[in-house]
DNA sequence: TTGTAGGCGTTATCAC
DNA sequence: GTGATAACGCCTACAA
């Protein structure tokens, strides 16, 4: 059923048909009716094929992710899906692991597919962080269509970034560790990507202003695995430290599981601050302080941002979002 | 740059240029790598569009799951989409939530994509269960495309269901239970969907095989939310129970915190049993003993029964699959 | 092995 | 307000 064959059954031309498809103020209403009758009758709808050919649009956009089983990430696609959704686009999600060859491969790929924007999640596609990180495919992409980095950060004309303050975030949270008569931070991360590197600046800043020594032996990056960050610290006998910053929810349920395995009182022995505020943060016994980065409010300003630069208005290239410090059971402060 | 573009630059006509494109054999070496240097050269892409139109297939799958926030979804659809992507197809996403009348809308939105293939995550998706749960429009769908359920089922020609055996998992959870001694086994749950009523009907097998009574008050439906399920079991001061089967990892981890809350030991004051064996299980202190519904097998094996239903041939309707019980720190036995 | 021409189902630009 | 008709870019018989 086509476009011909509603106009034949409508005793109209194609060009009406396509008119009341695309509620055009140039037709009676009279005929609409019609026309729409027949559609409705014969439950007829236009070939997106077609329609994408004439446009050179499918209305579709692309979501790129490293993982949509790392929790952060579903919660960011979710939120994308669904204020996509409500601005009539569909998405196509593409999981690129956090390889370079895998993420260039991704957006060419992906880029195949006409989408008429581009989303890339996670600051693994960010333009420092991660050694050799070559981001020439993501401006390669930008020359075509917009490109919008969550919690990511790569200089380009049609590159739009929006990004939690994980500098800002480390610093306070580190401040009130401190304030609270800390002394030996465990910063504990399991990456070098571009918000790891902020949250260790802020991580160093607050030790500085304190006067605190910045220590190679008390930064920690292991594999994001709760039983093996425990087995690990427990295995670190000579390693002394008095609280956790983490860069991520998951390792600090570990240093909280290590805290139980040898029987530390948590907050009293070891204050934990984990990251993201995820359900992790929840799930832990005691519930976990950690810093919420406020993934949902970059997802919808960067839909909303994206659907203006798709209809050709102007937006700031690089939006910071403030991060804020969730108190629980893991820290008393 | 289109195939008429190259075709000149190539000194050859746009049908041997789709040739090239198509790697038909029916091309000589020698013009073949002459069109391909060309279009290396201008870096040029055949329009999908075009080519959807000629083919009516742009080669992509529709994904619908209620939420992929969901921890279970979202492992659920980072394995099909790796798997798809393997067959050389793309996926369009969309998070229908749990309403009828907005999973009957996503199912239509998503078929003017002109999907190839339908793939429904999750037993929201079936035809028992909730209570008045139209299914008609997933037989729609199946009129026109292959229409596949995971952890779903529902009848119809070109629907194919994956499921996990979660009768027969409960019951032997709960047997083991009772084999330990358990007498009062809560019945943990959020929801009716089918698979819930699968998994009460093998809790209600295993106490009627050891001759236990089934008792309304032992079993329970709350909302998924940790602190809530702590809070309200608290509150039931009359409730006796020894051990927990939860439809869910979150459930379950509820129930654990009442036990800290309440000051029972686990497993001795309590046992649990919680289900999907997600992060949950292993986040939670004690970890958790859960089943495995083995997510991974049953999407890795819908896509390879989807690709071969593609290509016509032939496939069961009905694929159960076995649960493992993975037994952790919250059980005795 | 290669080229010609028609079809896929729209949208858009003209006339009327 | 409505109707022809030419793109849009590809695939694929059918011819040569």
């Amino acid at each position: 059923m086509n476009i011909y064959d509603i106009a034949e059954l409508a005793g109209v031309s194609i060009a009406t048909v396509s008119r009341v498809v695309n509620d055009s103020p140039r037709v009676s209403e009279k005929t609409k009716m019609k026309v729409r009758a027949v559609m409705e009758e014969n439950n007829y709808t236009p070939n997106v094929f077609a329609r994408g050919l004439g446009l050179d649009s499918m209305q579709t956009i692309g979501i790129i992710c490293p993982d949509v089983a790392d929790m952060y990430m579903a919660n960011a696609v979710a939120c994308l899906e669904h204020r996509l959704r409500g601005y009539g686009y569909d998405c196509i999600l593409y999981c690129s692991g956090y390889q370079q060859k895998k993420k260039e491969n991704a957006v060419d790929l992906i880029m195949k597919k006409r989408i008429d924007a581009l989303v890339l999640v996670g600051s693994t596609y960010a333009d420092v962080g991660t050694a050799g990180s070559g981001c020439e495919y993501i401006r390669k992409a930008s020359a075509k269509i917009p490109v919008f980095l969550i919690n990511g950060e790569v200089e380009g004309d049609n590159i739009y970034c929006v990004y939690s303050q994980d500098e800002q975030a480390a610093y306070e949270a580190v401040s009130e560790l401190i304030a609270s008569g800390r002394q030996r931070i465990l910063f504990l991360t399991d990456s070098d990507t571009y918000s790891v590197m902020k949250k260790m600046a802020g991580y160093e800043r607050a030790l500085k202003e304190n006067g605190l020594p910045v220590l190679g032996e008390l930064k920690l990056c292991l594999k994001n695995q709760i039983q093996y960050v425990r087995d690990i610290l427990l295995s670190r006998r000579t390693l002394v430290f008095d609280s956790v910053l983490a860069t991520d929810d998951g390792l600090a349920v570990g240093a909280v599981k290590y805290a139980h395995a040898k029987g530390l009182s948590i907050p009293e022995d070891l204050a934990v601050i984990g990251y993201n505020n995820s359900e992790y943060a929840i799930c832990c016994e005691p519930e976990l302080t950690s810093v919420d980065n406020t993934g949902e409010k970059l997802c919808s300003m960067t839909i909303d941002n994206l659907m203006k630069v798709v209809k050709g208005e102007k937006i700031p290239a690089k939006i910071p979002v403030e991060c804020t410090l969730v108190k629980r059971c893991t820290t008393d402060f």
